[in-house]
RNA sequence: GGCUCGUUGGUCAAGGGGUUAAGACGCCGCCCUCUCACGGCGGAAUCAUGGGUUCGAUUCCCGUACGAGCUACCA
């Protein structure tokens, strides 16, 4: 039987990694079978509703290459894919009625002010727990409370004796008591069925076949197996993602400043390595390999190697794969990504596409590049002693002696290409029979300004030029002399 | 509080009755080098805890601790 799995988030607001990775989870899960992933929308909460955030869930969909078989814009023959208009449709008024009948669910007229008397707080926490009131009611009651058009909600009637056994394909037999199912409500008072009842009634009708989904629903899983029993339809298999969590391992949250995939993007990371880095948060292939495409992905996922417990987002180790990816690019992909934080750092009329290339293995992120390449716009006003160094046995009067010696050798200088002017250099290096860092040093802190460079001095004079660089090394002259 | 799930270095993690307990990020050192980075080499660092079972447990079982999730007309 073809696979078919399923992504089915809310419209609440940006995309969170934990949720972008259970949907890679599902893609994968479905890809490896060669299976169909599905893309649903649940929009049963009315309140929490976002405008665009529709459109945040399909665009980071594209954007990560989580192309779905089916979805609202892409019609299998299961739709609608929204739930707001399979609601409209009657389609969950119809089920929860189905179970009415056959005693499994029942009509709650109780207010909330009744409701209310029900909650206790322990620990801080409000808990209710229903006390089946509604159940007990005669047929005459109900009548007469529909007669009245008194809202109602439905039900789930659960047993108070025995036990659930549910299937986890990574967690294995989970067995709740009975006793501790509660009444949950299937169809809400505006109509809307609760994540708990659509996604059981959907994913039957979509022929869901693996239901990816994250931890927190394990505990009510029970449940949603005596719904799939009381309609007699087949459980699908289950996989229950662990969570992730932040450094103090907690819930990773809006907190942390990286808990969305729009804010990742948002802090120069490519969506490849995104995705890649999310892949590896509970997953691990059988190999030492880290570095994975969509593609390749799809050819080693085996579900069954995901783990259980919650793992931390390492946003270190992100940043080092990211890295990884900025290396591995091609130069014009590169360019292309790094131009507009270039521009935005640079100004002036300077080769940026020799800059992006020495920028590309020094970076992790793009909004890295600022702060390596501003001295090419301008000369930091540095400190003299920067031409200190003791490994380079450098100090103040040997730079400014190497410097005044080559001031003329460099206004002589024609060609100011990188060999030409590394030749040039050289030929004094050798001529003066020291170490090559005891003259590129003082010239590189002479041009950049900067202890640390993308770039050695020959480089950064070529992209300087001829006159900015000679007027660069006699600042430093005049710096060394005063 | 009840229920459920989890626990291998700081982090991601492999492994799973007998191993020197992989690999990666980060950290440290060395090498390379026109600084830094890249790259190469090396190092420190782990089986939460107490009981079993066993010739032998990090691995299997039970308890404890700790963490997380659920306990909504949220998903």
């Amino acid at each position: 039987m073809k696979i078919r799995t399923r992504y089915a988030p809310s419209p609440t607001g940006r995309m969170h990694v934990g949720n972008l990775r259970t949907a890679l989870y599902a893609y994968l899960i479905a890809k490896h079978e060669d299976g169909d992933y599905i893309l649903r929308i649940e929009d049963t909460d009315q309140t929490r509703f976002v405008e665009g955030a529709v459109e945040i869930i399909k665009r980071t969909m594209a954007d990560t290459g989580l192309i779905e078989d089916e979805g609202p814009d892409k019609d299998g023959g299961c739709g609608p894919y929204v739930q707001s208009e399979r609601m409209r449709a009657g389609i969950y008024k119809e089920y929860a009625e189905k179970l009415i009948e056959k005693g499994e669910a029942y009509r709650c007229f109780c207010t909330p002010e009744r409701l209310s008397t029900l909650t206790q707080v322990v620990e801080g926490k409000e808990i209710t727990v229903y006390d089946k009131h509604c159940l007990h009611l005669s047929q005459e009651e109900i009548d007469q409370n529909l007669r009245e058009g008194k809202p109602y909600v439905i039900r789930q009637n659960n047993p108070t004796e025995g036990s659930t056994t549910f299937h986890d394909e990574l967690y294995g037999d989970v067995t709740v008591e009975n006793k501790e199912l509660e009444d949950m409500i299937l169809l809400k008072s505006d109509g809307y069925p609760t994540y708990n009842f659509a996604n059981v009634v959907d994913d039957h009708l979509m022929g869901i076949t693996h239901v990816v989904r994250g931890n927190e629903y394990i505990s009510s899983s029970p449940k949603y197996n005596r719904l799939y029993d009381a309609f007699g339809w087949e459980v699908p298999k289950y996989i229950h993602c662990p969570l992730i969590t932040d450094e103090d391992h907690h819930k990773l949250s809006k907190r942390s400043g990286h808990s969305s995939y729009e804010d990742l993007i948002e802090q120069g990371f490519i969506p490849e390595a995104v995705v890649n880095f999310i892949a590896l948060l509970g997953w691990s292939p059988d190999s030492d390999k880290e570095i994975f495409s969509l593609e390749e992905l799809i050819k080693v996922f085996d579900y069954h190697r995901i783990g259980k417990a919650p793992s931390v987002f390492d946003f270190q180790k992100l940043r080092w794969m990211n890295g990884e990816y900025m290396k591995a690019m091609d130069p014009d992909v590169f360019y292309q990504k790094a131009e507009p934080y270039l521009k935005a750092a640079l100004t002036k009329d300077l080769d940026l596409k020799k800059i992006a290339e020495m920028v590309r293995t020094r970076i992790e992120v793009f909004p890295d590049i600022a702060g390596m390449v501003d001295f090419f716009e301008a000369l930091p006003d540095y400190d003299v002693s920067l031409f200190t160094h003791k490994k380079m046995k450098t100090s103040a009067a040997s730079s400014l002696e190497v410097l005044k010696d080559l001031l003329p050798i460099l206004e002589d200088q024609g060609d100011f290409s990188n060999e030409a002017l590394y030749a040039a250099l050289k030929a004094y290096v050798e001529e003066k029979g020291v170490k090559n860092g005891y003259v590129l040093w003082p010239v590189r802190i002479a041009v950049s300004g900067k202890q640390t460079t993308p770039a050695g001095a020959t480089e950064i004079m070529e992209i300087l030029g001829k006159e900015e660089s000679l007027k660069r090394i006699r600042t430093a002259i005049a710096k060394l002399e005063a």
